[in-house]
DNA sequence: CTGTGGATTTGCT
DNA sequence: GCAAATCCACAGG
């Protein structure tokens, strides 16, 4: 299609699916984390698009709750690091971990309030090519090597604090959006998280059941919940107790 | 100012 | 299965 260059760009014509509702991250992470699967992370940069299919996230709640979370970064409230897990619900807070890694989380919760969902795995689905690169794998690689884990998602999408801390998933002229392309998601495993040394016994990581891309141990204590479909906002299926156990 | 440890990944045993 | 790699936020003094 030919262009002017006199309208502005709408830089969002050719992105797949539709953007979030900043609703959508209005609520707990528990109840959010669930709903995300499914939806799609879109990243833009200099050297082109890449997109993935988020398959598996961890929540982490805010000092607020009645239980406490000490696993959240933002379990002991506000520092200059945590901030944006206080802000506005759909922001990117991404922070670096052993000194070589980064990790990304969406905010939750109003204002005000902390709490995040931890991306720990997506599915690949364009810019495929690109991720080996920056994974320094060879074309072809195994879609869990490229963005099967929170480390390496984010490098497969060129993710880091400087660049991509602290944006707004939901602006269409963002380069970071989270989209929904109508992938249907019905059945949810629910386990503990991962790689914690506190609140260890906490359901709070979900993923596609079955999915390739999900990262850990093949064999976990898990179970599984149904979200009810067609439905913007979470219905009370979606929602597991933070203070109930597994099993 | 300093010590400590982490929401990880990789490679070697 | 285990430890190294390697940075920095933050808590404590």
């Amino acid at each position: 299609m030919r262009r002017t260059g006199i309208v502005r760009r709408d830089r969002t014509e050719h992105l797949p699916g539709r953007l979030l509702k900043r609703a959508f991250f209005e609520a707990p992470p528990e109840r959010v984390a669930p709903r995300l699967l499914g939806k799609i992370l879109v990243c833009r940069s200099s050297v082109g698009l890449t997109v993935g299919r988020i398959v598996e996230v961890e929540a982490y709640l805010g000092p607020h709750n009645a239980t406490p979370d000490r696993a959240a970064h933002s379990h002991r409230g506000p520092t200059p690091r945590n901030q944006v897990l206080f802000g506005p619900p759909g922001y990117a807070y991404v922070y670096s971990i052993y000194g070589r890694y980064f990790c990304m989380n969406f905010s939750c919760e109003k204002e005000g309030l902390g709490g995040g969902v931890l991306l720990r795995a997506l599915e690949p689905v364009a810019g495929i090519e690109q991720m080996a690169r920056r994974r320094g794998l060879q074309p072809g690689a195994p879609a869990r090597d490229l963005t099967g884990g929170p480390g390496r998602l984010c490098q497969a999408l060129g993710l880091n604090r400087e660049t991509h801390n602290g944006l707004d998933l939901l602006d269409p002229d963002s380069p970071l959006q989270v989209r929904d392309d109508g992938f249907r998601v019905t059945r949810v495993l629910v386990t503990r998280r991962i790689g914690i040394r506190h609140a260890v016994e906490l359901p709070l990581r979900f993923a596609l059941p079955g999915n390739e891309c999900v990262s850990g141990p093949k064999k976990m204590e898990a179970k599984w919940i149904s979200l009810r479909p067609g439905v913007a906002a979470p219905g009370r299926s979606s929602h597991v107790a933070p203070d109930r156990l597994l099993r």
